[in-house]
DNA sequence: TTGTAGGCGTTATCAA
DNA sequence: TTGATAACGCCTACAA
């Protein structure tokens, strides 16, 4: 099919060994005789095979990302533009990227790990979300494969990792409604196995202390990371004798739930109820009313982490000494679904029932 | 690191011919060889190293997805649906599915495929959406490197590719519109250089002229594939001396920017405005109001393509024989933004500006 | 039923 | 500066 190593040397009555060096830029090769190699090589439409130079190298050149689903084929949206950024970093380091998805903690799940593990596969892994207790950490770390994490884990991880300081974000976030004159603000959490749902959680309740509020259990609802989660949650928030008039979404799909939830109760977002989200998502942005957010870039968040794992590989010359645990303290985007002032007429709603 | 075939072969005092015919599944071995084989080789986590494999076979048993991308990072998000469905049904199958981005028709498309081809990294590549003038698939063919396509590309294409029958598709999106009694009917389309805009507007066009309505330019807008065009579109079509009653979106993230678009304007749609969509997304589900739209089940279709594809491969023995080119015709399914009667009463907004 | 041997296309070691 | 040679780990004729 393609031409081989061979085939070039041939043509050009050389040994595949110089033509092998004269391609990967060693030192040893004289600039004609690399001039002509180069030349040669690209004419005849040369490449190495990835399959052969792995086998050599002892190297994958490739890494690989679980995306996590609830149901067949369906994923958190947000996950592409995660992707986007993990496959980007990759090719610009020549590498490439494994998708695979399963649910979380299932067996596929762990099987895939497994395969990509002993198979050689892939060099390095990224892991999504790191989970409060993460079997992949344990997993990975004993078998010795290098990974990245977005998020810390448990405390004390060794591992690179970027995470989001989603405790002062929430902190600046419930600070923010305070300051427009909430008093009843609400927050719609996760589910306890994802590392961020205690950080955030703590974070909401700090942000009520600081500002003098004391914690109302009915005032926390569970979400499980869905639009439909944050609907049902807040319609249950907003069916309380005494409803919120701030919800805080622990993502923005949560959020963008509990929206369609207020205007399912005639509720108009941003003078009615307040919302907000965290994600930053292009959602958010569009979403109408436009969703008060916080920033969490993926994108740049998915390159930083590929050029950790690169670097913990030892692929990057230039980046080997960088810091390898990143805390990004994410900003408040504030919008229209928190615009303006707290509602003063707000009374308890007549429905109290849930219609899914 | 991990084992070998020879730690195997070596543990149990038998060649590594054995070994590998035995995990392999040929006939010729003892039971009770293969059985110690077997025992033997999970015991010692042994998987066969794909990169030897790979040299060996001359495949690389995975197969590649360049997923389009505007601006770096921003993808559409329904992507990851299909991505999941191609990663779902590779590894049903043993293969491994490698995904980049690179915007359309751009170098660093060009380059990726070259890259995939040349290094011999996959045996055969998806192409998310086939365009109606695609160099790809003239690329593709000319190398030998057997794709398939969503979207039937030119006419007379011989490759294999699943499609959605968009034409007749609209046809009743604009039937069912007008047994609502809508009169007033325009579209938001794509960029001319997708295949199916073509598609879908004749359809429009079609459904109209079925209806007996004469064709309207100025009610035909031009999208681009966002949620951020399609509310564009939306404002430009509603600041018409005489807007329409009905908007139909090319695709259901159209839609959702004509929704909020319309909200924008103080409509209510489902009431004042009937909007549809194209796509059948869990947006299109969880949207405020529920969008009618085209079903099109992105996470089967894109298993249903890796099958063909790897049945094109002859990697699956049971389908080589089928049916290589497949037509789907996506059903209506009408929610609440489509709902109700025609306003009777709709009358020119006063204002006419964009403010976007 | 099992084993021997050769080679897939590279890169790395060593010698020239 | 260049070349011969030996792996890398696996699969598969072919031989026993």
């Amino acid at each position: 099919m393609s031409a081989t190593i061979r085939d070039v040397a041939e043509r050009l009555h050389l040994s595949i060994t110089t033509v092998s060096r004269a391609l990967d830029g060693y030192a040893d090769v004289s600039p004609e005789t690399r001039r002509r190699v180069v030349e040669a090589a690209r004419e005849m439409g040369y490449f190495p095979s990835r399959a052969a130079r792995q086998l050599r190298k002892r190297q994958a050149e490739a890494i690989g990302i679980v995306v996590p689903t609830l149901t067949p084929g369906l994923a958190d949206p947000t996950f592409l533009e995660f992707v986007a950024g993990l496959g980007d970093e990759a090719t610009a380091h020549h590498y490439d990227l494994l998708v695979s998805t399963a649910p979380p903690e299932s067996e596929a799940e762990k099987d895939l790990y497994t395969r990509w593990v002993h198979s050689r596969r892939v060099d390095g892994i990224v892991l999504g979300r790191a989970r409060a207790q993460d079997w992949r950490i344990e997993t990975l770390t004993a078998e010795g494969l290098p990974f990245v994490a977005y998020g810390k884990g448990p405390p004390g991880s060794a591992f690179p990792y970027v995470e989001v300081d989603s405790r002062t974000g929430m902190q600046r976030l419930v600070a923010h409604l305070v300051s427009l004159g909430h008093r009843r603000i609400a927050y719609i959490g996760a589910p306890e196995r994802f590392g961020f749902q205690a950080e955030r959680l703590a974070g909401y309740r700090e942000g009520l202390a600081a500002a003098g509020l004391p914690p109302r259990p009915d005032y926390v609802a569970g979400g499980d990371l869905t639009q439909a989660g944050g609907r049902r949650a807040a319609l249950h928030l907003l069916a309380l004798p005494e409803p919120p008039t701030a919800i805080l979404g622990a993502t923005d799909l949560t959020a963008i739930g509990a929206i369609h939830a207020a205007h399912e109760r005639g509720l108009t977002v941003g003078r009615d109820l307040a919302v907000t989200g965290f994600d930053g998502t292009t959602y958010a942005e569009t979403m109408q009313p436009a969703l008060t957010t916080l920033d969490q870039p993926l994108y740049a968040i998915a390159r930083r982490l590929v050029a950790l794992l690169l670097a913990s590989l030892g692929r990057i010359p230039g980046e080997p000494a960088g810091q390898m645990q990143v805390t990004l303290t994410p900003e408040v985007i504030v919008r229209a679904s928190s615009a303006g002032h707290v509602p003063n007429h707000f009374t308890p709603r007549d429905s109290y029932g849930m219609d899914h």
